[in-house]
DNA sequence: ACCTGAACACCGTTCAAGT
DNA sequence: ACCTGAACACCGTTCAAGT
């Protein structure tokens, strides 16, 4: 039914397929197209699932073409990420630290969530290119220095912010030691043998560890990072931070 | 030099390598052992750089020999993970709420940083054998509950903490999105640049983004919790957390 | 400039065969 | 019980060849 079974003009010779691209056509592949397949699919196959090969196949290409776009696989994963750091939707400022903070901080998260597969590679790798994520630094450290931290504080606050959300979504997109969840289900059910074997304190809690609300997490962390900060701009910096 | 060279009563026949294991003698390989050169081998050439074949190599054995000890290579990188988790030298209790955090966080970065390219195998995978961490986890939530939090609290507190040491331990491994480092070192000399760029903020903390002390940046994002704990234990838990 | 295809040097793992 | 070796179904990437 397609155009392999009708004789074309130009490759009128034999049964053989052409092997250059279509001449005079537009290009079949841009680096946009290779990211968004390759988005699509690390959501459908996980992250290792991805290949290049796998990748060509989806978009109808030998997978050589796509070395054209994206210089090696690497340089694909580090694309990914960058979308994933370019879809952070920054809110609106109000002026508020914690209304702010927390605004920002909801933004990645949901950003975040949204590609619970590939997301463990904009936590995970290195950025490359920095360029995507100046847009959320600097919306962080207006809220900062706003509030009164001065340029050091506030990156030192930024940065702490920063690794607390990098660990809350690595355990949430469920990469990462847990701590909760299916491995810890059961620890409710042995809190005697828990008590005997030593561990009184994770007896006790274990009813809690065996639930958990990521939403509940992420608030509480962030409120308690929050409390720190606005007990710190209060003193003047006087506090021991 | 070995006995290969010299015929032995049972391999008379041929020069024919043996295949099975070499009768009546000890086994070559145990779980320990394959798990000790996997973790050297891991510092030596990266996660990425670690194969099964490679591990075989370098413990002068076939490759699918290792399938007798771990079920495959995930098990192995759990393994490590294990091992990572289990090198954690707890420190003593004081009674003291900061102290006892910042020993016990110590502790966990001092055995991550131990080993940094093992490490992402440790904060980037789900442990399935969770027993590793139950002692930590005993540690800590006995740190919490000593200090006056209730056992639901404590929980939160825990995972608050953990998650910073996570992202924090992450960036300083140096996977991870940094905001740091080589990628920035370039920022203070283009302060203009940023200015113009829309970037007030950033390009006025640029050279402090410019640089990271890893161990500053780790008291202060504890010392920011801790502050937060401290703050929420004497208001009774009245405060907004 | 862009796409193709064969080839190379790797992978993890199954399975049958050894001892 | 433990180790071996061939084989299978994959990888990423180089390089020469097409248009």
């Amino acid at each position: 039914m397609n155009s392999r079974h009708m004789p074309s003009r130009k490759s009128a010779a034999a049964g053989a397929r052409s092997r250059g691209r279509p001449p005079g056509s537009d290009p079949v592949l841009s680096r946009d197209r290779v990211l968004d397949v390759a988005v699509r699919l690390v959501e459908k196959l996980g992250v290792d699932g991805l290949s290049m090969r796998k990748l060509a196949a989806e978009l109808g290409v030998d997978s050589m073409s796509l070395y054209n776009h994206v210089a090696n696989k690497d340089a694909l994963l580090d694309g990914i990420a960058e979308r994933l750091v370019l879809s952070i939707e920054i809110p609106e400022r109000t002026g508020d630290l914690r209304n702010d903070l927390m605004a920002l901080a909801n933004a990645f998260r949901a950003a975040a969530v949204r590609r619970p597969q590939a997301v463990s590679l904009l936590l995970t790798r290195e950025l490359r290119s920095f360029a995507g994520g100046l847009a959320s630094a600097e919306a962080a450290l207006a809220i900062l220095a706003e509030a009164g931290l001065d340029p050091d504080k506030a990156v030192h606050a930024f940065r702490t912010a920063f690794a607390f959300l990098v660990g809350t979504v690595l355990r949430e997109v469920s990469v990462g030691p847990t701590f909760s969840g299916q491995n810890l289900g059961d620890l409710a059910h042995r809190r005697a043998e828990l008590e005997s074997a030593g561990m009184p304190f994770v007896a006790a809690a274990s009813p809690h560890l065996a639930v958990i609300d990521h939403m509940v997490e992420f608030d509480f962390g962030l409120s308690l990072l929050i409390a720190g900060l606005e007990n710190y701009v209060s003193g003047g910096g006087s506090r021991r931070i």
